[in-house]
DNA sequence: CGATTCACCGTAAACGTTTACGACAACATT
DNA sequence: AATGTTGTCGTAAACGTTTACGGTGAATCG
């Protein structure tokens, strides 16, 4: 394929390259490419005169050719996971956070992609071919798990990346994460609050740090207001779409019976809602609920309790917190990492009784 | 930069090229490559000698390089965009389809990569940066409008692409879409076989395409059972959360009042359960719904009467369809151009009345 | 006025592949 | 034995950039 383009002269717009650029202005490419580049070494006049006549010939330079020369792809990885349903983690939640990242990504002139492992493929080796490849110049992952090894193996690998959620597996990467144990935290009291003592958390089963960080929580915060956990409480409950009506089967067959559930997935109250009217049930009344929710809570009656994010201002964050790390590697400075999680905002609704 | 390659030799693993691997083998460099992309002029031995080194030191080619080299990148983009509100048509709808894709383009050596145009930036210019910068050997574009500038664009840039919708502008490019004529074909006929006569159409305010098929769709098949438009009952609704309860409140004051709607967003049922509910009224009963659906109808009560895709399937016709136009520019033969609708599938729910 | 500095620019090497071309040995054909 | 064929491999150019280095002329300095 030597010397012939991939794409024929079609006789309309034919593709410029900076060799053409040259060529027509009748200056060196070197020149050219410095001109374009903003280097110092470079006459005003003659930038000028390169930046109009790239803007006119409609020059874009080359990514292949920059990247093979700079060794850097200008290309950053958003890494995605589907569960063994192909159902992800996110699915609404991810455009927001893709479209904080990307705002800010841009004015750094990189750009963002998103990166889902195929159901068909291991999630690991898929991940080892786009670094091997050297794909993208940095990568963000999320659906971080408890003990997750991609963390360590791109560590070893030696690219730049940021998690969004924390992990046990610590290489001191920058991360960021969604305030789940304050969430819980929160919930907590102000269901004890409102007089409940039997508490239920109800979370996906899953090995997501998610999951054991608002375990923790649980625990940690129901010992703080002397109440004893009980252990079937904890319950897990289904990926599929009815995973909120089964718990709710699980729910009110407990003895003694929880009078409220703290979830985090923002599905589920809409099957516990139908769970709950199956068994002749009111939420809010007979089964209080809090967890985290999306826009989509808004759509239930009685109106949920529940708990957003920012997620634009996440991605805006984890852009912000990826790009050093792109400049000084490996993890220099601990001082300037950004690790931090992002503030919960409680949106009030009917769906808390009040015991008292 | 040069001769620094960006990624610090850290005394683990270090990046091999193919460079480093001919030198391990004591045999040239052009030989490794042909040996890699299993040219015929190898020897067998050498062949299987170099395929073996490279699986050791986890040789794996460069992309930049060989993008250069070749012409193509070998990466697909899937193209997305968000409305004004940030939100995407699509949201669940998207990942399924990706997946499909990825799985047969994955077969062909292609990696498949979504992009985003961001809220912040013109889709237009951002699509023309991907494309002047040559950063995908094709492109598959979403939310198809019914006149789309984009489409001739890319058909002047010579740039291989599909579309996941059908639209006016058309240059004789390889689409896939959902049947939602054919959905509203049969939810007019089935609605009329339970006695419907007054029977709403709502429809997000949006130039899609996909809202022109589904009104003409709408007006044809109500023409051809011998029932009158009127125009009142095509309706728009809002993209925001509640566009389910604005629109009960917008029908229940019509007069005469519809007694069923049909609706294709996915969101929607939950808002107009939610709407009818504030009215005291019964869906299914004081109003028919059917309309097209994903996973989360079946969180309904009543059971919502609606239409299915298979997503994945989809995808994987969209890769079918974009494979032969990346080796045959342009679309030089109609006759092997896919062009096609997937077909839907009804679930049966309680959310139609009978009037008989 | 000669020497030095400076701003600007051209030259060419380098990035990591692919591949056209030619070279060479082994072997088969007359 | 000369010629042709085949299988295998090395050489080097090419893809489109970036950038270190050196060169040129003009301005500045002693």
């Amino acid at each position: 394929m030597l010397g012939m383009t991939n794409y024929p002269d079609n006789g309309g717009h034919t593709l410029t390259g900076i060799r053409d650029l040259a060529r027509h202005l009748d200056i060196s490419i070197g020149t050219v490419s410095r001109a374009l580049n903003n280097k110092p070494d470079v006459n005003q006049d003659t930038k000028s005169k390169v930046l109009k006549a790239a803007a006119e010939l409609g020059y874009v330079p080359n990514q292949a050719g920059r990247a093979l020369s700079k060794g850097r792809t200008n290309v950053i990885g958003f890494v995605l996971q589907t569960d063994s349903e192909g159902m992800m983690q996110g699915d609404l939640f991810f455009i927001r956070v893709f479209d904080g990242m990307q705002s800010v990504l841009t004015q750094h002139g990189l750009n963002l992609v998103a990166l889902l492992s195929p159901s068909t493929v291991d999630p690991e080796t898929y991940l080892k071919q786009i670094v091997a490849r050297r794909f993208t110049d940095a990568l963000v992952l999320s659906s971080i798990h408890r003990n997750d090894a991609r963390i360590s193996y791109l560590s070893d690998q030696n690219l730049p990346f940021a998690t969004l959620g924390r992990s046990l597996t610590d290489v001191g990467q920058p991360w960021l994460d969604l305030d789940f144990d304050g969430v819980v935290e929160d919930a907590i009291h102000r269901l004890i609050a409102k007089g409940h003592r039997k508490i239920a958390l109800a979370l996906p089963r899953s090995d997501l740090n998610l999951r054991h960080i608002m375990v923790e929580s649980y625990r940690r915060n129901l010992a703080r207001s002397g109440i004893e956990v009980n252990e079937d409480f904890i319950v897990e409950t289904d990926a599929g779409d009815n995973g909120g009506v089964t718990l709710v089967h699980d729910l009110i067959e407990l003895n003694p019976r929880p009078t409220a559930v703290i979830y985090s997935d923002h599905i589920l109250p809409f099957g516990i809602y139908r769970g709950l009217a199956e068994n002749g049930l009111t939420p809010g009344q007979d089964l209080s609920l809090i967890g985290v929710g999306t826009r989509l809570a808004s759509l239930l009656t009685p109106n949920l309790s529940h708990y957003r994010f920012n997620l634009f201002d996440l991605g805006v964050r984890i852009a912000e917190a990826l790009l050093p790390t792109m400049q000084d590697r490996p993890f220099s400075d601990p001082a300037k990492i950004i690790r931090e999680s992002v503030p919960y905002t409680f949106i009030d609704g009917d769906s808390i009784r009040d015991m008292a």
